[in-house]
DNA sequence: TTAAAATACTAATAAAATTAGTTTTGCGGA
DNA sequence: TCCGCAAAACTAATTTTATTAGTATTTTAA
């Protein structure tokens, strides 16, 4: 039998493999039984398993951003970044073993995922425009930005935090604390 | 050949083994050859492959925990969390695969991990006693605490940063800002 | 319509974890 | 000192992987 397979549909049938099975126990046997076919024409399509687990990267990583963008639409400033942090929080916690590869890439040097990269830098970048920052100290701040909210959602992914208190609580508390230290940050500078 | 073979040395040559291959390319063939026995006879000390890996989650914790203590003795206050914020990001450029292992525990339920993670927890928790916060305060300041350095540390390892402006630095703008927003935020509570 | 490219297949290989069963070694009690 | 037992090593075998080679079939394009 012929269908009209391609990558990205093997892609997206191993995003929602992983999501069953963990992102290190998938294998190329199963992807290719929920695919109907026999393991070893799979190479048509790619050309191993890290080639594989690099496509899941940026698959993960373009439906990442892309949310984020949405979540951030006609927002601006703390509102923004709060919509922001908060979709990136619950994607994390929807695809966890997607997210697990969109951090875990075989191949960070690849020009795919760069330019996906990029775009989200250049988002991120765009909504700290809002804040009178200089050029370097945005780098920082976005730097900072992605700390919190990746190593947040790690933390909790990877059962890092007690139950004792509330996670979503304590994610807008962390980020309030952030962005009034950036605010004070600049008034002290000048 | 007969030698005094424990678990902990069996740790401690993985630990070895996966800074030269990845966490993910531990094989315990390479294990065996490296420590002059033969594969199955890494049964004799070990279940299976799991539990070795929660093995090296706790080596690596226990071995993080100890040097973040120790880097913290005689200071307080900002002081202390920038020192510990520095072995943080220093141990993780030091080991960065025994880091992965840290986050990636097989069983995190696991008690002699839990046992080590509550003494990480006790020692942040007295630290964060020289600021005037609330317990409930304490424990979202904590987990920003450990959002920002894991965080930081894990984009730093897996290339999430790009080489532009130093990122040292970076770490210390991110810290002195979440710390001002801290302090900002119990003035404006009470 | 025919040549070529894409895509499927079967068969085979090498490396991995794991299990079963066996031998060796060293220690503690008689 | 010796004897038994348990720890710790071994060999042999199994199962599951990824991957390659080689072949057949189907679609596409000239």
């Amino acid at each position: 039998m012929r269908q009209g397979l391609t990558k990205q549909q093997i892609i997206k049938q191993a995003a929602q493999q992983i999501e069953e099975t963990g992102l290190h126990n998938l294998t190329l046997a199963a992807l290719a039984q929920r695919l109907h076919i026999k393991t070893p024409s799979l190479y048509n399509h790619i050309n191993n398993l890290t080639d594989l687990r690099n496509g899941l990267s940026c698959y993960g990583l373009s439906m990442l951003t892309e949310k984020l963008i949405q979540s951030a639409l006609g927002k601006s400033q703390d509102d923004a970044l709060f919509a922001i942090a908060g979709t990136y929080i619950a994607f994390a916690k929807e695809h966890p073993n997607l997210y697990d590869a969109i951090i875990h890439v075989p191949d960070p040097t690849d020009p795919d995922l760069h330019q996906i990269a990029e775009r989200l830098l250049n988002f991120l970048f765009k909504i700290l425009e809002g804040y009178p920052l200089s050029e370097e100290d945005r780098v920082h701040a976005v730097r900072g930005l992605r700390s919190i909210v990746h190593g947040f959602a790690s933390l909790q992914l990877h059962q890092g935090f007690n139950m004792k208190n509330d996670q979503d609580e304590s994610l807008k508390w962390i980020l309030s604390a952030y962005l009034a230290g950036l605010k004070l940050n600049l008034s002290n500078k000048s």
